[in-house]
Formats: structure tokens, sequence, C-alpha cells
DNA sequence: GTGAAAGCGCTAACAA
DNA sequence: TTGTTAGCGCTTTCAC
């Protein structure tokens, strides 16, 4: 039973007879060390079972290496395919990354960037809750002149990197898609106004409605929180109206299901008496009964840019690069709820 | 544009003309400090704009305060929602939770382990990848008395505390189940028998087997990966049988989405012909067409144990507490596939 | 190419 | 109750 006490460079410096800032460099791969010394020392360090001190380095270089993420949920699949994308690019720079949820509370957000802040994370990773309506807390960030990155929500009053997908013309698209399948009286489920992506799914949905000279209809229009039971009630207010849709794009594919259940409870075929179409493409969404057509947002991939922007961003801590809003495109995914 | 330096308890000690420990101690409410200076302290830290140095704090105390989490994939329900719970738990303690995925390849997960070890988490919680045969690289982490806590999927070979599920019993409780509704020629698509919860799936359905003495046939164990593909292929191998099964024990919910899949291709009724269970409730199980019997984890509940188990660990880190097993109980859902 | 020395910001003996 | 002192392990000038 040995025990093991930590090793640090002053340890491989003595045993090498060589100094501490030597040993140092070598592990480090610094340029001004013979080649010699460098082997020499890397070879001791894996016999003696040497780990670097990360906190140490960090502390002295104040640097902490590592990115901070916030997300509404953890568990949803839209971020987790996020947080996954921004895990595989973090790693390979070697960056660590620190997750936290907001549950969509804003109080839990503005807690969970405190303590992102007080951990000293090199940038932060950001999808706002649904209740954000103020930017005091990112204001520390901002302040301190810590990267943020937004993706997907955003706080239009703070200035930063923005990843988001072009949630306008996605709900451009989808409205044109239910016309030109005949629909013609198309009615949307919406999210709350305060978030940029239910905003302009909604707008995109009036401009298609415009074009065609469809006149919105008030009635047809239902702002909710999304979830599976606000949908179900906002879907069933939709249909017990005189004169009921034939055509919903529903803000999300769970409120989308919760729509394809109140059909089916009330015989209601889908599409032919009402064609839906949701929004994410869930892993659901393609295995359920009719399928339902929706929109795919490239999760992975814009977690995966938003880690590679922020660390370059980090790494080149110029406050002169200008800010950039990315927007991707989003693919319509047309299947038989509205076919 | 103030220039705000980084505030640290030396400019508080010097405004307030008091020692920097004293600063450090009413900050850290300390119980030897008074009342009075506590509170003159605690205001004008938050005055200044104060923030603590974690770095610096965990240099030198020698806690990183962060626990390390590795899982095979971190967009897969099961896993995003343990990590949900782990982060939820570990928050509220005010641990730090990084993350890493091994994409269920032993190198990646090696890699991943080492970086947390260079990190000096103060405590690792991980559900091994498909391919881990061998335990060094967490050895590094028992070497040196750093508690491992693994869930779900285990190292048999490492002592530690362990959070599983009752895979033996699920098993067992499915294949019960496919009899008790009158199937007799019962089949089961498995995992690969490394992994721990494979395995006790297995043996469960084998133990239901015997237990009503209905011979095993060979051709009715399939042993795959568990993906879609790998999936479909062993249950089109099943069903090509001269005598093909009437029930499918099939190892996880993806390869039963396979099957039924297979079913609707081929025109076979579900579960008229052959009736399917799938494992692990993932979100789409209960929408599909027909909805899909399976196992229910509590993913959440596992992974909020988990963060409670080893911060306890950590907080007490007697080597003297024994380490513990716990295996929670699951949930058999039966619904259409199965009916 | 290498070494000496200073210090990142904090905590925790030990004193007073 | 408060202050003094000594590092935690590393990086990084500045010398040589």
């Amino acid at each position: 039973m040995k025990k093991h006490p930590e090793i640090t460079i002053h340890h491989l410096a003595e045993v090498l007879k060589i100094s501490a800032s030597t040993v140092s460099r070598a592990l480090s791969d610094n340029k001004r060390i013979s080649e010699k010394t460098r082997k020499k020392v890397q070879e001791k360090a894996l016999e003696m079972g040497y780990r670097p001190n990360v906190l140490a380095a960090n502390l002295r270089s104040k640097r902490s290496m590592t990115i901070g993420v916030v997300v509404p949920r953890i568990d949803r699949h839209f971020f987790s395919s996020a947080i996954s994308g921004i895990e595989d690019y973090a790693w390979t720079k070697g960056f660590n990354v620190i997750i936290s949820q907001s549950n969509d509370l804003l109080f839990k957000e503005a807690n969970c960037v405190r303590t992102l802040f007080n951990n000293r994370v090199d940038g932060i990773i950001i999808s706002i809750s649904m209740q954000t309506n103020e930017d005091k807390h990112l204001k520390l960030f901002s302040d301190k002149n810590i990267p943020i990155l937004f993706f997907d929500r955003y706080c239009p009053t703070i200035e930063s990197d923005r990843i988001l997908v072009d949630d306008y013309n996605s709900g451009y698209k989808i409205t044109r898609h239910l016309i030109e399948r005949g629909c013609k009286r198309i009615a949307h489920i919406a999210g709350p106004e305060l978030l940029n992506i239910y905003k302009n799914r909604k707008e995109g949905y009036l401009k298609a409605l415009e074009e065609v000279e469809i006149l919105p209809v008030k009635e047809y229009l239902e702002v909710t929180g999304l979830t599976k039971e606000e949908g179900k009630l906002a879907f069933s207010r939709l249909m017990s109206l005189p004169n009921p849709p034939d055509g919903v794009f529903c803000g999300n594919d769970t409120t989308a299901l919760s729509a394809l259940e109140y059909c089916q409870d009330h015989k209601l075929r889908v599409p032919q008496d009402v064609a839906l179409v949701g929004f994410s493409d869930e892993p659901f969404s393609a295995v359920v009964t009719p399928s339902l057509s929706t929109v795919k947002q490239p999760g992975y991939e814009m977690g995966y840019l938003a880690a590679q922007k922020i660390i370059d961003r980090i790494q080149n801590n110029s406050v002169t690069i200008p800010f950039e809003q990315i927007v991707l495109p989003t693919e319509l995914i047309i299947r038989n709820s509205s076919k």
C-alpha cells in the first residue's frame, strides 16, 4: 500500500537536477528548449505518474479552459444534440464544458449564469429561457468582455455572436406548404412573443398568408406556452370554432402531437379534415401515425459551430472582430400529417 | 469606459482597513467573526463588484467542486435525463458538472476519463461504453481514492458505488408477460454480453422460460449492437426461421421500432402475428402505432441519486463507508404491441 | 537553452 | 475576534 503523494514539476525538477521552469517549458512543448531535455522530462513525467495541476495552471494564466452552457432543459432532444456538438468540438480544443439548465425560469437562469461567472468560464453559450425579459444577469459577461454566444434563442438587447436557424423562413415554408396542398383556413399555435424564434415563425406564417391574399383571422392565432397540455387546449379551441381551420401550423412537435391525439379522440382525420405541421423534428415525429410533418433544425451542427465560434473568439480575444449572426437553413420535412 | 480591474479580497481588505484573512472569513460565513464585520465586508464586496476566484480557492483547498460525467452519448434520452438529474442535485450543493461522451468507444472513454482526471474532478459518474473490456483508465481514480460511481452500465472489476436498474427482473417480467399473453415461441434480441445490463436482461429472459419449462431455442437468441440497422437484420433473421417467434423481447426500444417497421413492410400484424416488447421507454414508444410495450427506467432519478451519493462520498471522503450497489426497480408498461 | 524569482488569489495554521 | 505568514502548483518575465 504505497501512498502516492501528488507529483509536481518541482519533484521532477529535483529528480532531474534541472529547474522547475525548465520542466514547465518541456512539458508545454515550449520552443526554446532542447529536444533532449524535453524528451527527458516527458519520459520522467510519465514514469513518475505526474499529472499537471490544471487548477494551478489556470490560476496563473487566468484562463479556465472552460466554457459554460445554459439551456432550458438538457433532456430536450434539440438541446441535448446541441450540447453533444458543443462537447465534441470543445474537447478537441482542450476545453471543458460545464452544463446547466434554467428550466425555462428566469431566476434559475440568472443563478446558473452567476455561478458560471464566478467559476470564471472563458465564455458562455446560452439559449435563453421563455421568461427572460431582461439582461442584467448577462451584462456580467459583456461588461467584463467575456464572450457570450446565443444559440437559437437570444436576448436582443445584448450585442454578441448568435447562431440561429431561419425561423421566419421556416414558418413561411410551412404555411406555403399548407396553402399549396389546398388548405384554406390556416391556424397557428404560437409560442411566447418574447422569444425571437416564436415571433419569427409567426411572422413567416403571416407573410405567407399575405402573399396569397388570405386575411389573417384573429381566432386562428393561438399564443401559448407550447406544452403538451396548453397545446391540447389551444387546438381544442381552434377546432371548436364555428369555422374550424383545415390546416394548423403548430409551434413545436409537442403541440402537434397533442393535436394529433385530439384528432384521434374526436374522430377527425389527419390530414383530410385537418392537416398538421410541427416544428423541430423530434425523434417521435417520424414514427407517430400519421407521421408528422415538421421542420428539422440542425441541433448538433449548431452546437458544433457555436463551440467553434466561441473558442475562436476566446483565443483571439479581439474585441475588434465584429459580432456575427449566423442563420442556418432548416429543412421542411413533409410527412403524412399534411400530405 | 471605466476599466474594471478584478477585485480581490486584498482590495477589500485595504479599503476596509482589515486583513485579507478576515475578509476571507467574512465572505465564507466563518463562525469566528463578528456579525458586524461580516456584514460590513459582504456589503462592500457587493458594492465593489467583487467575485470570488473559485480557481484560487480550489487550488488552495485542493478541491475542484466539480464532478465529471462520462456517458456513451449525451443525446440519448435516458442519458440526458440522468444528466439532468445529476445537474439539478449537484448545483444545489455548489458542485459543477463537466460532461463528456465516449460515443461508445473505449479509446474515447479513456480519453475523457484522463481529461477529467487531470482537471482534478472530485469524483466521476460514469456509464461505460459498449467496448469497455478493461479498467486501466478507471484505475487512475480508484488508485488515488477519488470516488467513482457507475450508473446503469458498470465495470465489474472496479469496486465502487453503483446505481443500477433491475435488468434481470425486467427481462424476467417482460418474458413472463409474453408467456402469459399466450406466446409460445419467444425470441430475444440481446445486446453485447460485455455489459451487465444486457447480460442480466438476457438471464431474466432465460429464467422466465425455464420456469414454465420452455426450452430455450438457440436460433431465438440474437446478439447484436442494438442499433436500428442491426435490429432490423436480427429481426428479419428471426422472422425468416422455419418456425418464427410469436413474441420478441427486443433489447431496447430502437430495435423494437425496427421490428415494428419490418412488420409493417411485411404485412405482419402486431401483436397478433408477433408481439413486441422493447426496453427504456423512449419518448417515441408511447406514440408509435401500435404503441410499444417497454420497461421504464427512472433516468432522472438515477442521476439525481447518483449525484447525491457521490457528493456524499466526496464530502465524507471516508474510505470506511462500504461501497453500495443500489438497484432501482423498473416498471413494465404494457401497450398495444403486446396486448 | 536554462535558471531564479515573483506572484496568480485564496485558505488555514498559528499567534495575538 | 482578528492578523500574520506561508504556501497551493504553476507560468512567466528577466536575467545569464
